[in-house]
DNA sequence: AATCCACAGGAAGCCCGGGAAC
DNA sequence: GTTCCCGGGCTTCCTGTGGATT
């Protein structure tokens, strides 16, 4: 257990409230977040449209249209899809209809029994009586779902939110047939899939009845992501905290990735966040600069960490040498050869055993293609072919990432060839 | 022009864990 | 429970190669 002693003079002045007080340039933080809807979606006129039409049935107390919505990442596909469930919700009191309307993440619900499980409890308001998340054969909890949907009668709307990664099509069957053991209400479904070829893996039959209708949200581009992110500034942030460029830098960054909307909302946000923690009043193209920065370091920290043990010590292996070479003045950069024979010594080290340099040069490659080093591969004519291995900028914080790992902790100092290294 | 380094990277096959089928 | 199959990680063995050096 690690002790933390604070300095008195800190607990006794008023830490948080400091910082409420504090000029910082939001007003409201969470109108910065990709999960927060507003109250108009800019540019997804048409796409709403064409989902409320689909479901306008709903409220005649009719059977809506099954929809399958494409689209790449920050689309607005969630967005636009919650933002209609939330009027044809209003709508459906204001005309005395039932509806239901409910949302299921397939990344965190992603067997059958869960989203049954799920589905069905949502009926239930009374927490005794609710289906445990395990315990129940499926097909109870099924006919039990059949039961409650009937009692409560009217549509309900299930939005199944990344479908492609649920576990298993009979999911899907089973939903899809659902209607016909029914006999008061009405089930229909949006599935949501940023995987366009999806459906071609896919049971033909639930297929066609999942895919009724079928939707793809294009991306945004330069002007429109713009645009959503004004709006987005004018609730988020105060008056006059932006630079008149930053916007359009942050539009223009994201409109190359694909035309990413949540990118540049997160690209806004942590500059305003960066700039907030300088004290600075304004918001200018320094901190979105900084702030692209912070977003690819923290996705290689990320990867760093969820890193096999053998390809975290390769990645040490790299970082000791290249450290090495800087503090003993030689320049140029790491082959894989080097690379190996430390790779070795570590692995005796920690009384692991070492891959072969055939194996280990496919991890240093795949170390490549996570963008966490550089290596291409060159030809030193007389002395051979080999990779010529950089780590990407940020090898600090990689070793702190790496440092973590209680496997590591005894490499913290390592004596190579007499020399002593420290990390 | 020939040589030769220090690997790259392909091919085949082993081993093992997990899931489907029996 | 057992058998079968599949895929991923890994090894072994191999051929190929860009260009400085001879």
């Amino acid at each position: 257990m690690e002790v933390v002693y604070f300095p008195k003079k800190i607990v006794e002045s008023d830490i948080f409230g400091r910082l409420l007080k504090s000029d910082g340039l939001f007003i409201d933080r969470e109108a910065m977040r990709h999960t927060y809807i507003p109250s108009e979606l800019p540019h997804r006129l048409k796409e709403i449209n064409d989902i409320a039409s689909v479901m306008v049935p709903a409220l005649r107390g009719e059977t809506p249209s099954n929809i399958f919505i494409y689209g790449k990442t920050g689309t607005g596909k969630t967005a636009v899809t919650k933002f209609v469930g939330q009027q044809l919700i209003n709508k459906g009191k204001e005309t005395g209809k039932s509806v239901n309307f409910i949302y299921i993440n397939c990344e965190i619900v992603d067997t059958q029994y869960r989203l049954l499980q799920n589905i069905t409890n949502h009926f239930i308001s009374e927490w005794s009586e609710r289906v445990p998340f395990t315990g129940w054969p499926t097909d109870e909890v099924y006919s039990k779902l059949i039961k409650l949907i009937d009692k409560n009668g009217g549509v309900t709307v299930i939005i199944l939110d990344e479908v492609d990664k649920l576990k298993g099509d009979e999911a899907l069957y089973n939903l899809s047939r659902i209607n016909s053991s029914l006999k008061n209400s009405k089930v229909s479904i949006i599935g949501i899939s940023n995987d366009l070829r999806f459906t071609e893996i896919l049971d033909p039959r639930v297929r066609s009845s999942l895919g009724e209708e079928n939707m793809i949200f294009p991306p945004y581009d330069a002007g429109e992501i713009k645009d959503i992110l004004e709006q987005r500034a004018i609730i988020a942030l105060k008056p006059n905290s932006l630079d008149d460029d930053v916007i359009p830098l942050c539009s223009a960054l994201a409109a190359q990735e694909h035309g990413d909307a949540r990118r540049a909302l997160d690209l806004l946000r942590i500059s305003a966040e960066l700039a907030e923690r300088k004290n600075s009043k304004k918001i200018s193209r320094k901190f979105v600069k900084s702030a692209q920065n912070k977003i690819e370091v923290d996705r290689i920290l990320e990867v760093v960490r969820t890193l096999p043990s053998q390809s975290k010590t390769i990645l040490l292996s790299v970082i000791l040498q290249e450290k090495h070479n800087k503090n003993s003045g030689i320049r140029g950069a790491i082959t894989t050869g080097e690379v190996y024979e430390i790779y070795k010594e570590l692995c005796k080290k920690i009384r692991t055993d070492s891959l072969t340099q055939r194996r280990v040069a496919d991890l240093i490659s795949e170390l490549d293609m996570l963008g966490i080093i550089t290596a291409r591969v060159i030809s030193k004519g007389r002395y051979g072919r080999t990779r010529e291995i950089n780590v990407s900028s940020s090898s600090e914080e990689i070793l702190k990432i790496l440092k973590e790992d209680d496997f590591f902790k005894s490499l913290t100092e390592y004596k190579f060839s007499g020399q002593t290294r420290l990390i």
